[in-house]
DNA sequence: CTGAAAGCGCTTACAG
DNA sequence: CTGAAAGCGCTTACAG
């Protein structure tokens, strides 16, 4: 703690009674100037804006928020970072939110164990929202946010916790569109390469992907761990793959960063062609799935479209309204590239 | 603004005034416990801790602030985080000043003129220092900041301000390390494409590399402007580098996802082989540049030390240390793999 | 439409 | 070592 004569050092900043004492007006009016919703003159308003402008005035958040009991915070709570899908995504939310007059403290977990206690720090804040991005929180922790009357929106991710909400792709009608595109193009022999085997983005592609594989007739895929969302897993996973029996025809990688990983391998140490030897696809729709040295094959998550349903959300949640718990999946969109093409049988 | 009644249905958290009614102690007593500096019987400390914990109370930071003028928010405000340098910074950044304590509002600008009002908002939460990355701020802006009394720390990026706090790489120490490394390697047609112009790592770089060329009796290398630090600007310099009249015999891109953007369309629409026709060295040391596919020579930016180093000066300005202004620049290292070799001269 | 007064949840001299 | 009191910078019923 800085001591008295350290601090002194920071200015002092211009009071909403500073103001009031300067304009010849109460502090409630002056107050009232700042709300939009409140009644006054509009010619008082005015004057207050203006020499608040030219004194360098801003209303200080803190204060404020110990009456209004709403911080205009949301706190975003993200592990895993390193997947080149969420900085665009963390980038558009920060962005969207801070349009709508929102601030945004960003938590970064490591661990699972440091999860709970990280998410306790962030929930002292008294954020508005939280906003859980490419992490996995544990129960206590969604009972922590839920005792603290502090709602809770998970993003690309379905909360185990039925009472929350959640916006992701429709990673199960994802799956099922890589499965039909791939049938389509005449594989039969086909394999999955999972991510984290514990995230619903995982779970769900798998189960799109491998029920629609035994409703078209077409022997179950094979599935390889990758044990992660990145580019060694992917990498990994290519090197067990070939080892294994038979190669499969055409592989669907949970996610592009492993897809990446997977033909890298593939193309340089076992010469594989891609395609002509085997097909790959993605999901994600990463910019650099669409780089030409790439060039792959992929499901598109709507970006656009759930970062904007989410600032919704969140903005309908900050202004007290209390939603029901669901959760919205927006479709994906396959786009093809140069990394899937008919299969031999064909 | 929420309503009254729409507001009463979060929950009311516990305060420090219910703690001390429930352990029949003054507030003045209760509030010392947790400050680990205060006057305090341990025994009473230790059951206020351990009661606190019971009922689930932590102090509320804001009401904190008010008196101590310390928020222990440090904003963060970026600009373009496309560049996955940052990412890997980021996390770094707000996982170490979260292990001390402090928390990490971010802000990110799309424009220069948004960047100026996206300043002043992060300013309005009363940030304990404000860390700049990846962005440039105009000198009005860094006025608002020492308007406000708030310290600001450039990372990545050499202030112009002269009073200003900055830590970077030794960009120009690194520009030398990469013009002695090609210059060794027998090369003396050497090219240089640029990313933001108006970024001091660019000019940097820039300035390390021409005037070691020229020290060492080569031709200044040829300037090639990409516009941003990125992939597509990578590609398409890559083009109009090849247009040019002679083209270079290695060239020094001002990071890395330049350099694999440009290494791409050099391939695949050039047929160029790298190294053989061409060496290519990019900066930064993204993982992605140690991938098999580009195994790109680079160096390495110490992230890890410079991160290190930046967490240390926000620590003690937060503690109210007033710390001169100056620019730490630290090392980068050479890594050599695969897109340098032996020139056609050696 | 405006103002006086109370109070949000804390910390910190000051006195004991 | 502890407590009573003032106050940080605001907002909001309540009264006029």
């Amino acid at each position: 703690m800085a001591t008295l004569t350290e601090r002194r050092q920071r200015k002092r900043r211009v009071t909403l009674l500073d103001l009031a004492e300067d304009l010849g007006l109460s502090t409630s009016t002056v107050s009232r100037a700042f709300d939009k919703d409140a009644v006054i003159a509009p010619a008082t308003r005015d004057a207050i804006l203006k020499r608040a402008s030219e004194l360098g005035y801003a209303p200080n958040p803190m204060a404020r928020s110990l009456i209004t009991k709403s911080t205009g915070i949301v706190g975003i709570f993200v592990t895993d970072i390193t997947n080149p899908f969420y900085p665009e995504v963390l980038t558009k939310l920060t962005a969207g939110l801070q349009s709508i007059d929102l601030k945004v403290m960003l938590t970064v977990a490591d661990s699972s164990e440091d999860a709970d206690d990280q998410l306790r720090l962030l929930l002292s804040y008294q954020p508005d929202v939280v906003l859980v991005l490419a992490a996995v929180l544990s129960s206590e922790a969604i009972e922590a946010c839920r005792n603290a009357g502090t709602p809770v929106v998970f993003f690309n991710r379905r909360p185990a916790d039925a009472r929350a909400l959640g916006v992701t792709c429709d990673n199960v009608g994802g799956g099922i569109l890589v499965a039909d595109h791939l049938i389509d193009l005449g594989h039969s022999k086909l394999a999955f390469v999972a991510g984290r085997a514990d995230t619903s983005t995982n779970i769900d592609r798998w189960e799109g992907f491998s029920s629609r594989c035994v409703e078209r007739g077409i022997p179950s895929p094979r599935k390889f761990d990758a044990g992660s969302f990145s580019y060694d897993g992917g990498y990994r996973a290519a090197h067990v793959l070939m080892n294994d029996q038979q190669p499969p025809e055409a592989i669907f990688c949970a996610n592009d960063i492993l897809a990446i990983g997977l033909m890298d391998c593939l193309r340089r140490e076992y010469g594989i062609a891609i395609p002509g030897d085997i097909s790959v696809v993605g999901f994600d729709g990463i910019s650099m799935a669409s780089w030409p040295s790439h060039a792959l094959t992929t499901v598109r998550q709507p970006v656009e479209k759930m970062c904007t349903f989410t600032i919704d959300v969140v903005r309908k949640l900050c202004q007290g309204k209390a939603l029901k718990p669901r959760i919205e999946r927006i479709p994906g969109e396959l786009i093809e590239r140069e990394t899937t093409t008919r299969g031999v049988k064909a």
